[in-house]
RNA sequence: UGCCCCGUGGUGUAAUUGGCAACACGUCUGACUCUGGAUCAGGAGUUCAAGGUUCGAGUCCUUGCGGGGCAGCCA
């Protein structure tokens, strides 16, 4: 795939590296794992990948990519129950827009259960696990707590011999759910409950997504985790903190077998602000409705940052710029969205789109003509386009003000202000309606200011946009406010009530300039003075253009 | 109150491994500007605490305090 963002964000040789580097490094001085790197993204397709996953993926893939090493997406997908195509899809795609190259390397946890089955009979063999005929309850009270060593199950001591004709049966599906477990043969009273003979196999008769009804014993992450890096050969098993207790645990199992031995690394996920980052609880707000599906552009999925106008730059540079290290963080999401306007600034075409419009008549202005705009002052590539200008026009409501404060250096009664790239007007009267709501604006145009004919001297502290009454079209515009009203509502146990009920606000009759009519499911833009939108592909027709709103542009006036 | 991990500006990370605490975002000020954008210049703001080792500690040691994780047949 693409290396263009090598140079500039390939930290190899440079002098910030994170932690991970750092042991990589290492590893290769002392050839740890004969001049090899190979990371992996695993995740299980029970869900569609948050930014806190394009945080691994730009880590892991970004790890394979600096040492010229390999990077698999794999799918851990042990648990019949949970997981879906649908799920795998979406991943792979997800994966794929957001630029990790693995290459024809897709690959299934579920593809290894015949070795890790073998595995865990050799395991079996050496006295190193036993079947247990221990209900989850049993199970449960058998553990100990945090403070008290557990008891070891009455059925710890089978024979070997019982163990594998048992092991057998339940591959066989002779067993019902939950009747039967396999479980390591460890340390009951390790003061790591993980140690405390963790479960290997549960019974569950259930079709799988990918392997259909093979399988009526699963292995458990706990289990199959560590074996699937060992099988496909990663070096580094990079995973998040929640997984440093169990590491020990994958140790034992790839000890005892003796094979391939990846090192674990753990960093610390992605929080943002604003928003919540488990799929539990993403999966709640698609299931129940709060939102509009996985892509919902408030979602802080990856496929709804691509569904609001996010490009995969500019994740990856946010990737880049939040860091990786082993400290819990809540991170701004104010760093996100710097991240997509910097790369939208430079890449962006500039146009003029009224939110909400407020017309304006230009009474001593009787012609038409068209106006030269630049596309993008960032861009001279981006070239030049014309508007048209008319008697009637439109400008944001939010322009005029018939009572303005200090520093107010817009529309106001008696006032001047430049029309983008056409002449200063000044407004002469205001029209209300019975309401007292301002409706309309008389205006006279000065014929001296026309943008580029520099005849007059005159200058005017604000500039707002426009567009022609004539010539413009409506359109839809969505626009997003933060999901939830506190910064960390992940936190909180009534987290749903901590949705922001003025996240969405729909406006059907935008009004947008002409040159915007052709546009395209995900085109972006820069509306000037208003944000940066994008086509959105989900309700756009041939009849109606929606926008949304991706993020607004930084806003210097207070009050 | 068992085990494990982590404490650096408001936020996220750095600190050549023991040598003047820095970068980005945010914030504030000014310049420029036909986007109150961008750009440019500048400012404010930081090592959880106490001991110890050392000429010298964000870094090493001890203790304390604070935060997080673990008692699914989830991952």
């Amino acid at each position: 795939m693409n290396n263009i963002d090598i140079k500039s964000t390939n930290p190899v040789g440079g002098k910030s590296k994170n932690f991970i580097y750092e042991i990589i490094d290492e590893d290769l001085k002392t050839n740890k794992w004969g001049g090899n790197v190979h990371t992996r993204f695993p995740p299980e397709p029970n869900g569609y990948l948050h930014i806190g996953h394009a945080k691994s993926i730009c880590l892991n893939y970004g790890i394979a990519r600096d040492y010229n090493g390999k990077f698999n997406l794999r799918f851990d997908d042990t648990n019949p129950e949970k997981e879906e195509q649908e799920y795998v899809d979406s991943i792979i795609e997800d994966v794929k827009w957001l630029g990790g190259d693995f290459e024809d390397r897709i690959l299934y946890g579920s593809d290894y259960f015949e070795q890790m089955y073998l595995w865990a009979v050799d395991l079996i063999k050496k006295g190193k696990a036993y079947v247990c005929d221990l209900n989850a309850d049993e199970i449960r009270q058998s553990r100990g707590t945090l403070t008290e060593p557990g008891k070891e199950s009455p059925y710890r001591n089978r024979t070997i011999e019982e163990n594998l004709e048992l092991f057998e049966r339940m591959h066989k599906g002779e067993f019902p759910n939950g009747s039967k477990t396999l479980r390591a043969k460890i340390d009951m009273s390790s003061p790591n409950i993980n140690l405390r003979d963790p479960i290997m196999y549960r019974i569950v008769h259930e079709e799988h997504h990918r392997q259909g009804n093979d399988w009526c014993i699963y292995p458990t992450y706990d289990w199959a985790h560590g074996n699937e890096d060992s099988i496909e050969g990663i070096t580094h098993s990079i995973c998040t903190l929640e997984f440093e207790n169990h590491r020990p645990l994958y140790d034992w199992f790839l000890d005892q077998l003796g094979v391939h031995h990846p090192q674990q690394i753990e960093f610390a996920r992605l929080n943002l602000s604003y928003t919540v980052m488990s799929k539990r609880r993403l999966l709640q707000l698609v299931k129940e409705g709060f939102v509009d599906g996985w892509d919902d552009p408030r979602m802080p999925t990856i496929s709804g940052y691509r569904r609001r106008g996010y490009t995969p730059e500019s994740i990856r540079n946010f990737a880049e710029i939040i860091g990786v290290a082993k400290r819990d963080a809540l991170t701004d999401i104010a760093l996100l969205e710097y991240a997509i306007r910097d790369d939208l600034n430079k890449r962006a075409n500039r146009v003029m789109a009224v939110l909400k419009p407020l017309k304006v008549v230009i009474t001593n202005y009787d012609s038409e003509e068209e106006l030269e705009a630049v596309n993008n002052p960032e861009d001279p590539d981006a070239g030049t386009r014309k508007i048209p200008f008319s008697r009637e026009l439109f400008i944001e409501q939010s322009d005029f003000m018939e009572n303005p404060p200090k520093g107010f250096y817009r529309l106001v009664p008696g006032g001047e202000v430049r029309l983008r790239y056409a002449y200063i007007i000044k407004c002469e009267e205001v029209i209300k309606n019975d309401n007292g709501d301002v409706i309309e604006l008389r205006c006279t145009y000065d014929p001296e200011t026309k943008s580029g004919a520099g005849s007059s001297n005159k200058k005017v502290k604000g500039v707002i946009h426009w567009v022609s009454a004539k010539n413009c079209f409506d359109a839809e515009v969505r626009l997003y406010d933060r999901l939830f009203t506190v910064e960390n509502p992940g936190a909180d146990e009534d987290w749903l009530g901590k949705l922001n009920p003025n996240s969405l606000e729909v406006i059907s009759n935008a009004k947008l300039e002409p040159s915007l009519k052709n546009s395209k499911p995900l085109d972006k833009f820069q509306f000037e003075r208003m944000g940066y939108f994008c086509v959105d592909f989900k309700y756009t027709t041939n009849e109606k253009l929606v926008f949304n709103r991706t993020v607004t542009l930084k806003d210097s006036w207070k009050k």
